[in-house]
DNA sequence: CTAGTTATTTATCATTTGTTAATTTTTATT
DNA sequence: AATAAAAATTAACAAATGATAAATAACTAG
């Protein structure tokens, strides 16, 4: 299981927090575009990413929106849901086939009490996460629709792997403006 | 100390634990538009604002930029720096006269390995920061710049106390623009 | 209180992005 | 390979926002 792998980078567990880490997982495959948690429920299960990719989506005026890509050796979760225990009118779908172990959030906080190790290590995960996001909304504050594709472009394997119409609404534009930058960097 | 308040109504310390935090945590009171920490620096301390309001800052191509507000009771850190050891283009100013305490970082992080109920109620107090800031980004992504400026005189004290050259930029808008969108809502 | 500074508003024009619709390209299915 | 369906591009025009400059309003220091 390579999720132990991802945890010895960060902060290596006991082997008995492993072993107990062990008894809450599982493991899953989803079809592309299937639904891997629907729009409007709560975040029970914090997602590794085995192989594949996923996003997280919801609706507004009627589009699809993506706030959120995933991919191999990320982790998943709708964090305003998870850390609040309130559901969220955000999913998450596989875009490609996707082999995800999931951890169940509620054995997960309960292990947090027993093993201070596990705390840690997903406090330290979450961290990550959130200087993520804090660099997200850098990069919508003063920068261009381009310099936001050109960004991603550089930092990251999503223009490979992604339909476009994913990547505009990531960007916070529109499928034919991503059309026409494209078009200009070209 | 009304820091302690704060702590309870998230996950309240043993008194071992208060005592502990309490000789790492010193006050200091800032004169408007001073800077608590410059651009460029490393984050190494927690504030938590008495009284007052602070913003965290950046310059981009020359303009000034708003990143983050902060104010009574409110905690405030540079993540991207905290969480990772590395300086940080960002910085950390008074808006108007700001009384704040402030928590040595590192000294903390050596207080998590002892006191468990130290680090599980920083992991709870940055959870919360995190999902603030995951709700900033959706307000970036397909809303105007109208509804944006809408939703803060909704949820927030900010438009009261803050000038409006800051909200602007912390919007992701000129001023100008800004000055526009308020003649058209008034 | 006044002069000087800083913040905000207004106006004009340029640029970017959105909207809609038509066209081409790619992908999936048989 | 042929067809249908979905995705991406292009074009034309509309709306939102940026940039610059000038005018007004609010604030600050003496």
């Amino acid at each position: 299981m390579d999720l132990h792998d991802f945890f010895d980078a960060i902060y290596p567990l006991t082997s008995n927090s492993r072993q107990a880490i062990e008894r809450i997982v599982t493991e899953k495959t989803y079809k592309k575009q299937e639904v891997i948690q629907p729009i409007g429920s709560r975040c029970k299960t914090v997602y590794f990413i085995k192989n594949g990719c996923a996003r997280i989506f919801y609706f507004k005026d009627g589009h699809d929106i993506t706030e959120h890509f995933a991919f191999k050796k990320d982790i998943i979760v709708r964090a305003e849901s998870l850390f609040t225990g309130k559901p969220t009118s955000k999913g998450i779908q596989a875009i490609n086939d996707t082999n995800v172990l999931k951890i169940d959030a509620l054995s997960l906080f309960r292990l947090y009490d027993v093993h201070h190790d596990i705390e840690r290590l997903f406090r330290l995960i979450f961290e990550k996460e959130y200087v993520n996001t804090v660099k997200r909304i850098e990069s919508f504050q003063f920068k261009s629709a381009k310099e936001r594709y050109l960004d991603l472009l550089n930092t990251t394997e999503i223009v490979q792997k992604i339909p476009l119409k994913y990547i505009a609404s990531y960007l916070g534009i529109t499928q034919v403006s991503l059309s026409r930058i494209r078009a200009e960097v070209r």
